[in-house]
DNA sequence: AGCGGAAGGA
DNA sequence: TCCTTCCGCT
């Protein structure tokens, strides 16, 4: 990297963790020809030399403490050749990265922020499937959790090829996933309250306006990106990080997004142009995966307990690995294919809805070309997701735009989520979709229609669940008025064995703690 | 400790 | 545009 002033160098071949290389380029930082602080934040954070200094936070990903602020100052005025610099310095400059929603603040946590990936990202790239890659240095940053939202900064480097070589050989580098959720526990924030439908349109903005080269790529797509979601355990060291995947190697996923973080993150305006077939090239290529078929199988097991059963994403476990295997094809560790990620806001809340319509910025990519007959690829709207408050949840991290189901996202939630997104239910009556917004959304949007708020939502689900756990022949009342409603009482029978199934893999799979949720709902609901 | 306005530099 | 510097306030 340019040194100078700077004592943090890239690493090198040899050792330690190493960065995509667009955080070292001067290109990566639009504006200004420097470095920026955030990338000098990732860089630190992805060097085990300091660890000592700042280092990922445990148990929350993307969320990074600066162990040593004066130590972590000194180091950004060197680089920045600041010799003045100091944390309140480093730390003003950090928190306008709050309005950005590049960063937020952990609240309680003294010198400890968490990342925004999801900014970094692009969201709304239903079919992006991450292949895991690489080897992952224990610096390695935070897993995006389900809501992913952690989306790696992209990558973006004219020099670059196409996404392999953005990270160096022996990166460990990062992607990062999502799970950063970032909105952990902002308070409603003014600048951030359209945070995430904001930041999603930005993401892809960024792709599609901020990185032409991407784009032009080898015929490369929007949906040319790869990110690092659902890492099959073990592979890195660090399950906090976000960048625990590397795309070169490999394993781990990354977000091998044409765009790089170095990009403004000033979106333009976004026009999603789904491709449900991605180009020959790229899927061939190597990182981005997307077989209909597999899809379809999961869409369906998925699709079968969420709709019948109103299982909440929760109700899966949280694997930050797992991964359910497809369907009619081996489970490949090597190239694991992830889950098609569809990010979504969360239904309006009255909130929302009162924003919406005062709101006027009409969502740009609202239209949704003819694709896939079965998958619907839909750009993500402008509303934003519910905030804590309207939810009535206090402080949970990592919802971003996620429901309340949400809290604790995990790969397979999002699975469920993006299936229930692109499913198109076959079983289930239809009526339970009356009428598929053609930009709506997704998992929300079919919970959202099985109730009329949010807090119905969370009930429904809920109880649901734990009702499924106890014995799913017996429906609670509710459901059975939803079904008659439904009008699918016919399909009932089937759909129930085939649940069961699907059911069975899920429990088995469920977590501990999951359980204990549920037998607490289920209690709740028993009385 | 943390926030955010204001002014200014590059 | 991205900080850097300063500062009052919580």
């Amino acid at each position: 990297m340019k040194t100078g002033c700077s004592i943090v160098e890239k690493p090198k071949g040899g050792g330690g963790y190493q960065f995509p290389d667009w955080a070292y380029k001067a290109e990566s930082s639009p504006g200004s020809r420097q470095i920026q602080l955030w990338h000098f934040i990732l860089e630190l954070l992805q060097k085990e030399e300091f660890r000592h200094v700042i280092a990922w936070q445990q148990g929350e990903y993307g969320e990074f403490v600066i162990k040593d602020p004066d130590e972590v100052a000194r180091l950004w005025g060197r680089r920045k050749c600041k010799p003045q610099m100091n944390y309140d310095k480093l730390s003003r400059a950090l928190r306008y990265y709050y309005n950005k929603r590049i960063l937020h603040k952990t609240k309680g946590k003294r010198f400890t922020y968490k990342f925004n990936f999801n900014k970094l990202v692009m969201p709304n790239y239903p079919f992006i499937n991450i292949r895991s890659n690489g080897a992952v240095p224990q610096s390695a940053p935070p897993v995006p959790t389900a809501s992913s939202h952690f989306h790696f900064p992209p990558i973006d480097s004219p020099n670059d090829d196409a996404q392999g070589s953005r990270f160096p050989g022996n990166s460990t580098v990062q992607s990062s996933h999502e799970s950063l959720s970032d909105v952990s526990e902002r308070k409603p924030n003014p600048s951030e309250q359209d945070d995430f439908s904001t930041d999603w349109r930005r993401s892809a903005d960024l792709l599609t306006s901020r990185n032409p080269m991407g784009l032009g790529h080898a015929g490369l797509q929007k949906q040319d990106i790869m990110l690092p979601v659902f890492p099959v355990p073990g592979m890195y060291s660090d399950s906090h990080s976000p960048f625990a995947l590397s795309p070169l190697h490999g394993r781990g996923g990354i977000l091998n997004v044409p765009i790089s973080p170095a990009l403004s993150l000033t979106p333009t305006v976004f026009s999603y142009s789904p491709s449900p077939g991605l180009s020959p090239a790229f899927q061939s290529g190597s990182c981005f995966n997307f077989n209909p078929e597999e899809m379809k199988h999961y869409l369906q097991a998925q699709a079968c307990n969420v709709l019948n059963y109103h299982l909440s994403p929760r109700t899966l476990p949280r694997y930050p690995g797992f991964m359910m295997p497809p369907p009619h094809r081996p489970f490949h560790p090597e190239e694991q294919h992830s889950f098609p990620i569809k990010l979504q806001p969360p239904p309006m809340g009255r909130k929302n809805k009162e924003r919406c319509q005062s709101q006027e910025e009409p969502p740009v990519a609202t239209q949704q070309p003819p694709v896939l007959p079965v998958m619907k690829v839909e750009p993500i709207s402008d509303e934003e997701p519910i905030s804590d408050e309207d939810l009535g949840s206090s402080d949970h991290e990592d919802k971003d735009y996620l429901s309340e189901e949400e809290k604790e996202p995990s790969p397979m939630k999002e699975q469920i989520k993006m299936e229930h997104t692109f499913i198109k239910p076959a079983t289930p009556s239809r009526t339970l979709f009356p009428s598929v917004p053609t930009r709506a959304s997704s998992s929300n949007m079919v919970i959202a229609e099985h109730s009329e708020s949010t807090d119905q939502v969370v009930k429904d689900t809920s109880t649901e669940v734990a009702l499924v756990e106890k014995k799913e022949d017996s429906l609670p009342p509710k459901l059975r008025l939803k079904r008659l409603w439904n009008g699918d009482r016919q399909a009932e029978s089937v759909e129930d064995r085939e649940c069961r199934k699907v059911s069975c893999i899920v429990n088995g799979l469920r977590s501990p703690v999951i359980h204990t949720e549920n037998k607490a709902v289920a209690t709740a609901v028993d009385s």
